[in-house]
RNA sequence: GGGCGCUUAGCUCAGUUGGCAGAGCAUCGCCCUUACAAGGCGAGGGUCACUGGUUCAAGUCCAGUAGCGCCCA
């Protein structure tokens, strides 16, 4: 025996996973029916954090589960380009030799990013191989190869073709430091504290209002969007403003004349009643503009400065001649925001600002840049979404789709059924870039290929077609990923094979992002759903709740956890290469005080096993290390049985060779072969219904309570004991491994790696020749629901207990041996302690064991209670008195309140009469056991107290 | 403002069809017992957020209140 007496991961986890890779066990076997999970493509430009390893361990379970019940299976491995973070990575690099993407060239600024994804880009499989992913990397992706390119133009093409993708001029989220569009979805919007200024727009044509004054006064959280005003809009039932409809105000500073419209929109209670329109500038006016026909006048440039000279943009119906668009010298090359500072200040200079107030106000940001995101009117393309949301509703709703938890499903229907045309086009270099071509008069055309263009539309060669500059939204791609990933447009094998797919597993967090997109692209290309369930995750969260991220400094890398690190180390990872240099001294303090001692290498089963743990019903998981030891020693404890069972099966007949006697299985065999049933069936319940928590903690049961605590202590008597015959051993001992093994198996989809360890080294002993557990099949029932052993381990289980309970109470060393007696012993008792007397004396550490007859006067003992039957342990030198006779008083007290709770509920007649039979029955039993127990303790205490 | 979720032991969380409130960690006591001190044995710990309703019976179902969180506008 060499193994050592702790588990140590770190010599075995990589050594196995190298093994498996290199023999093509995670390649899809070919037999059996298919079962397959694409994996949420990460982003290439990132390590792996807690989120991505929680979510990694959950499909990994699946497939290594299912893998073991003979599927065909597919995990399809890969990683996104991710558009605006991948280029920001690498303008920050070569920002380091003092360049912009501009000044290398769209062509080699790309041939740097593909440079740098070929170094760096890696970096996350590695992390993945580390958690013990079984993912099949012969068939790894990536959303800008070849083949998925080709699906995106593909895509594009048909979609075009239809109507269902456009180009427009639209109102869009505009990044003014990334310059470019972003869609609804990547804009985060965050409660602030501002003001509302009140400006005074001056009458034209010397109307007034009811009240006399020559002027309107409109309210404004944007100042500096007036120069950009083309209205003011009233209310029309709105009784002040009533005559002043149709009139027109003459906007300060740029003396543009604008009319004063009506509109619904315009909250009559809000401020006074009047609203300034720019439909250039806000989304709400420029859905106002458009049922009003006004001119959309843009007064910025890409970096929201404004302009020299505005743009004016028409309604087709409604061309306006002659509106003003110079913008005065003092304003024009300047921020937004200074620009804002200026306006306010001319206002009141020309005594037309009112008041100021405060307000609070949601402002836009971009979630990439952090900036405050700009309502532009650019020309961007779009997916007219409408048409394929229908039926991607209809998949959910006719249970084609089904989410787990359901109650998301809300959460998607809601979404979907209220959805925006989506901004599809980025002006970034990375990325898909639009198959879109213009000729010098800016007609465009769309197709796969230039050369198809010119085919298609018949343009000459001497003709000059430029590509449009943009790319497409990440998602688009990613959109595609569970189709595009197995060949399509290609009809492959594969596609057919493993298309739809099983489940999706995903955090709730991209359920717009993807999962929506993937259902609606999915069903219009290939008819077919992406998948037929969506398990949605928590997210994982840090002790205190607090999301994890970098700027925080609370992320936890998983290779920390599995490997360990020092403090030193840890506080330098995680206060490096900040954004925000000023927090590294907060973080630093923060990590000293959460890990004083840096943190324990754990292993990767550990983590695996913990995440298995927490993997319940909830939105939200808050990350504790503790509970992470709980499970690193749950990984020692296994470790150590299987020590136990090879030390006593080596060299020895186990019953496996063929031809071997018929094992007569001892009365502890047949029940944990009962228990072990018991738990494959909880087991295989909760791994189908995706409570990943609730299978591990039956597995954790089953092999610390009672495989250890109790089969493996069970055993121990027989195998030691020299009356029993060798094939009564034997049995024991093909229990010992039988068990094993299959708690194995039930354990590796979860914690592959020890469970490899172990199963290899006692595979021979059970007569497997297999190259791997991971090609073992999932234990099924045997059927050996033996209900008459369970009674028996569970009478035997009572007296131990009770006695171990003296011991515990009367502060006996456990390792002294004592006497018992037991008295009013049924003849069922009798029988059954004549076939376990050698279990009882060992587990409960008996010198003696003696049956009282009736009449028989016991001596002064401390007793416990086994049903009907009393345990006296004789007190003698080992007890005193008092100490007993508090011990009987607190049983008592403990059983009368349950006699009297019964006792009280039976005697309610509406109970006894409304109640199901078997519940007053199940009451009635309960109170007769009680009352006995009561009875004789109670007589105890009197033989006792009168001593 | 609209929607969703959460509130159970000191901490993190389970709790199925309404039928004796559970686990892990932490705490306390005894033990280095031939698999395991990353361990064994035993013990303590609860107004199931609050108020009301339905029911023989409510942590669980219904209505409301409070606090916290998330999404959307």
């Amino acid at each position: 025996m060499t193994s050592s007496t702790t588990y140590n991961p770190e010599n075995i986890e990589q050594r196995w996973y190298k093994i498996w890779e290199e023999s093509g066990y995670f390649k899809p076997s070919g037999k059996g029916p298919a079962y397959s999970i694409m994996i949420p493509p990460p982003n290439v430009t990132g390590n792996l954090h807690m989120g991505h390893a929680f979510q990694d361990t959950i499909m990994d379970t699946l497939i290594r589960y299912h893998r073991m019940q003979g599927d065909n299976t597919l995990w399809q491995v890969g990683s996104d380009h991710a558009g605006i973070a991948t280029q920001m990575v690498v303008e920050r690099i070569i920002a380091q030799q003092g360049k912009t993407r501009h000044d290398l060239g769209r062509e080699s600024f790309l041939e740097k990013v593909w440079q740098w994804k070929e170094e760096s880009g890696g970096n996350i499989t590695q992390q993945l191989r580390r958690m013990g992913a079984s993912v099949d990397w012969s068939r790894e992706r990536f959303t800008m190869d070849e083949g998925l390119s080709e699906a995106v133009k593909e895509v594009f093409v048909r979609l075009y073709e239809e109507k269902l993708i456009y180009r427009g001029k639209r109102l869009v989220n505009w990044d003014p430091k990334l310059h470019t569009a972003i869609s609804d979805l990547e804009v985060e919007n965050k409660d602030k504290k501002g003001h509302l200024w009140h400006f005074r727009y001056p009458l034209a044509n010397g109307a007034k209002t009811t009240d006399g004054k020559d002027y309107l006064v409109v309210a404004t959280t944007r100042p500096e969007t007036m120069l950009g005003d083309s209205a003011v809009a009233v209310n029309p039932d709105d009784e002040r403003y009533t005559h002043l409809i149709g009139q027109s105000v003459m906007l300060p500073l740029v003396d543009r004349k604008i009319p004063i419209v009506a509109d619904d929109y315009v909250d009559m209670e809000f401020g006074t009643g009047c609203v300034k329109i720019t439909p250039a500038h806000d989304f709400n006016d420029y859905e106002l503009g458009k049922r009003h026909h006004l001119p959309l006048i843009n007064i910025f440039d890409h970096n929201a400065a404004v302009l020299a000279e505005a743009e004016v943009y028409h309604d087709d119906d409604n061309v306006i001649a002659g509106i003003v668009t110079t913008i005065p010298e003092k304003f024009s090359g300047q921020d937004r925001f200074a620009a804002r500072k200026l306006i306010i200040e001319a206002f009141e200079n020309l005594d037309l600002l009112e008041k100021i107030d405060d307000h609070a106000l949601t402002i836009p940001y971009g979630d990439r840049s952090g900036v405050v995101v700009e309502p532009y009117l650019t020309d961007q393309w779009y997916v007219a979404i409408e048409s394929l949301a229908k039926p991607a509703i209809e998949a959910v709703e006719n249970g084609s789709i089904e989410f787990v938890p359901r109650q998301w499903e809300n959460t998607y229907f809601s979404w979907m059924r209220d959805i925006q045309d989506w901004c599809i086009s980025r002006q970034l270099w990375w990325g898909h870039r639009i198959p879109a071509w213009y000729d010098e008069s800016g007609e465009v055309y769309v197709g796969r290929t230039e050369s198809e263009v010119r085919e298609k539309y018949r343009i000459a060669e001497n003709v000059n077609l430029k590509q449009d500059e943009d790319v497409l939204d990440t998602w688009f791609s990613s959109a595609l990923w569970t189709f595009s990933t197995l060949g399509w447009p290609e009809d492959t094998e594969e596609l057919r094979t493993f298309h739809p797919t099983s489940v999706l597993v995903t955090g709730f967090d991209i359920i717009f992002f993807w999962v929506a997109r993937m259902i609606m692209m999915t069903l219009k290309f290939t008819g077919e759903v992406p998948f037929k369930k969506v398990y949605v995750h928590g997210l994982i969260r840090d002790a205190e709740g607090q999301k994890m991220s970098k700027s925080k400094g609370n992320v936890l890398d998983p290779l920390n956890i599995i490997d360990g690190i020092e403090l030193e180390a840890l506080v330098k990872q995680r206060a490096s290469g900040l954004m925000q240099p000023k927090l590294a001294e907060k973080i630093e303090k923060q990590t000293r005080k959460h890990f004083p001692d840096g943190i324990n290498a754990h292993g990767t089963d550990a983590l695996r096993f913990t995440f298995m743990s927490l993997a319940t019903t909830g939105r939200d998981i808050q990350f504790d290390i503790k509970r992470l030891e709980g499970y690193r020693n749950f990984c020692n404890k296994l470790w150590n049985a299987a020590r136990y069972v090879k030390m006593n099966t080596e060299d020895h007949d186990n019953g496996f060779e063929p031809g071997s006697d018929k094992l007569t299985l001892h009365v502890a065999d047949r029940w944990i072969l009962s228990e072990l049933d018991k738990t494959i069936v909880e087991y295989q319940k909760h791994i189908d219904s995706f409570r990943f928590d609730l299978a591990a903690q039956v597995l954790y049961e089953f092999t610390w309570h009672q495989y250890c605590d109790w089969y493996l202590e069970l055993s121990k008597p027989v195998l030691f004991d020299d009356d029993l015959s060798e094939n009564e051993k034997t049995a024991t001992r093909h229990t010992l491994l039988t068990v094993l093994d299959k708690l194995l198996r039930l354990l590796h989809p979860m914690m592959p790696f020890i469970t490899e360890e172990i199963w290899q080294s006692i595979k021979k002993l059970i007569g497997n020749n297999g190259a791997s557990i991971m090609l073992q099949k999932i234990p099924a029932v045997s059927g050996n629901d033996d209900s008459q052993a369970c009674d028996s381990i569970n009478w035997i289980k009572q007296i131990i207990v009770a006695i171990r309970n003296i011991r515990g109470e009367m502060n006996i060393p456990p390792g002294k041996p004592i006497q018992a007696l037991l008295r009013n012993a049924s003849k069922e008792d009798l029988k059954q302690l004549d076939e376990m007397k050698n279990l009882l004396f060992s587990l409960a550490k008996l010198s003696s064991l003696d049956i009282l007859k009736e009449n028989e006067k016991a001596p002064m003992s401390a007793t416990g209670l086994a049903g009907n039957m009393e345990i006296l342990i004789p007190m003698a030198d080992l007890i005193d008195k008092d100490a007993e006779i508090a011990r009987l008083n607190k049983e008592i007290g403990k059983i009368q309140q349950d006699f009297s709770r019964v006792e009280a509920k039976l005697a309610n007649e509406n109970f006894t009469k409304r109640a199901p039979e078997a519940v007053v029955a199940k009451e009635k039993q309960k109170l007769k056991e009680s009352e006995i127990a009561l009875e004789k303790l109670q007589q105890q205490l009197t033989e006792i107290e009168s001593l």
